[in-house]
DNA sequence: ATGAAAGCGCTAACAT
DNA sequence: ATGTTAGCGCTTTCAT
């Protein structure tokens, strides 16, 4: 037996139009009737169809999110805080792994297009500018989350990477480290980009030498970051430091560097782009440069759900970019 | 200007009948109308609109999967692996965090079935019997995973948490420990039960007398195992080792144990439930019961595809319980 | 305050 | 091989 509002309206005597109102509240229904009404749907165990609703009020309360990884700690933090704020204001989310993919990403794209989300939070991989403008020109609400995509006109929050890093480096370099290494993710985003950056004008600034042997560039995945670790280590420029430009690569830098049997900081010092909730328990607790993980997808997604409601593509005129800061914990990694 | 099905269909020379079929790969449709229409279809840009799609299909292509947590490890680990093998079968994922908190369990169940997903993973509470039961009377399929709930009958895929726990508590004993303390979560939930049964039972088995002083039960969560851990320290009958009891409670013991400015192994052992990525390049390398934690999302998404399209509530005649089990990991975090 | 009816975009049963 | 059309369950405009 099916219940739907038909059901419901001919059970309690009123049209299909007075059950939408009641489920609505809509304020021009008589107190007798709605209480008549409300009286059989809870008698009935009735309940909308959402999908039958999305469709005729072209409005589905749902939020896609693509990230790059839910398995990396920076990326499950995201997908908290964005399920946090989408709850509170009534929707809900679909979660898409992205996985640093292109092509994934654009099939995900596609998939939460068709499904007429109202709005997407996505982590970039920066290629498919044309299909992201595509929807942002469809009405679908966009906002990018950690990285930028060139081309594409949407509100951002970002992180200041290019500082992060700058200061992570400088930081190694006042201890006195003169082979400070880099293992960095991608530079094809602005992410890996900036970081690498940010490293980069440290270096320089100091007058030491960019040696490019002492620079590794990986995938942002631990295993990477063990792997290029692995390369430093018997390299032919052994580095004193290490500056690790994200989370899952850091883990993946200190398991190699204990598989080596060195010890931090005695043998060399690191210092990680993220901070991660085991760097007090590590052998010797880890530096880093933390980022408001938690803040970046809140403040994306009450960005995004601002725009759907006052049906604006940016927050403003134009887009905004919002840049969030970092800071430097210090802790044993360095000497 | 809206691009539908009927756009395609004028512009092309057919019916909406044809356009759709083309779109379903339907046989029997002339190779040269096919051309025709795909064209068209590339021409104008058109993608079918999927919450149409839905609700005439009465399928949604969803599943929706309710977690207690996903900032830890553990559930997001579920939430990739439930990802990979959705998405390889055709479905999306609509992610919920229960927060291990049954009225949001509840809401979120009613928020799912109102939105018609084909099924749902969902690691109880333990509360909502009457509910869960109610959605799969309503036909949508329904696998809990890691934990059981009473007076539910749908499959299962859960870790053997006894047995895992008492090999824990065993082998810390052959280690010669005699104050083994229990750090826990919620004994109203199956893995928190039968996680501190097995502990019970290892220690009656050798003889050693249970200290309800040295049980301490909390919620699940990293500040919970850092606050129970502290007590247990600062408490009359202090351990010489910890069994805890899953990977958040884990981090947070550990924590409260580098702050109290104890050394494990030394001055007390460890051992956690569930191995996190980050066991290695802990102080000293933790000994932890390893959980197969990927594929207990894999096998539960297996099956709840397995039972969408055989359009049954069961794998078999009955509801099915999938054990999956545990096995130690040796490091060095007790003497 | 309430009802009648159109229609969101699609698919599928039936007809040709 | 293709077209016609009903209808999925709901909301909303227009009447009354």
């Amino acid at each position: 037996m099916k219940i739907n509002i038909k059901t419901v309206a001919k059970k309690a005597g009123f049209s299909t139009a007075t059950v939408s109102r009641v489920l609505a509240d809509y304020p021009g229904v008589k107190e007798n009737t709605r209480t008549k009404v409300l009286a059989i749907i809870k008698d009935l165990r009735y309940e909308v169809d959402s999908v039958a609703r999305s469709l005729r009020q072209r409005k589905t309360y749902t939020i896609g999110i693509i990230v790059s990884n839910v398995l990396s700690p920076f990326y499950s933090t995201i997908a908290k805080s964005v399920e946090d704020k989408a709850r509170e204001s009534g929707y809900k989310l679909i979660l898409c792994n992205g996985d640093d993919d292109p092509l994934k990403e654009l099939e995900y794209l596609k998939i939460l297009k068709s499904n007429k989300v109202d709005g997407i939070i996505l982590t970039p991989t920066g290629k498919n500018a044309e299909y992201i403008n595509n929807i942002i020109e469809s009405g679908i609400n966009v906002v990018l989350l950690d990285r930028l995509v060139d081309g594409v006109k949407c509100d951002s929050v970002l992180v200041d990477n290019y500082k992060g890093s700058f200061t992570a480096v400088k930081y190694l370099i006042s201890r006195g480290y003169k082979k400070i290494a880099f293992i960095g993710g991608y530079t094809d985003r602005t992410t890996g980009r900036q970081r690498l950056n940010g490293y980069n004008k440290a270096i320089k600034d100091d007058g030491l030498k960019i040696n490019n042997d002492l620079i590794k560039i990986g995938d942002f995945k631990k295993e990477s970051g063990a792997r290029l670790t692995k390369e430093l280590l018997e390299g032919a420029h052994i580095p004193d430091a290490i500056f690790s430009s994200n989370i899952d690569m850091t883990l993946g830098c200190l398991i190699a560097i204990k598989n080596a049997g060195l010890s931090i900081p005695e043998d060399i010092g690191i210092v990680g782009f993220d901070d991660p909730d085991w760097s007090i328990i590590a052998d010797s607790p880890l530096t880093a440069i933390s980022q408001p993980v938690y803040l970046l997808g809140l403040k994306a997604t009450e960005i995004l759900i601002k725009n759907i409601n006052d049906k604006k593509s940016f927050s403003g005129n134009k887009p905004s970019i919002i840049t969030l800061g970092t800071s430097l914990i210090i802790r044993n990694s360095t000497r």
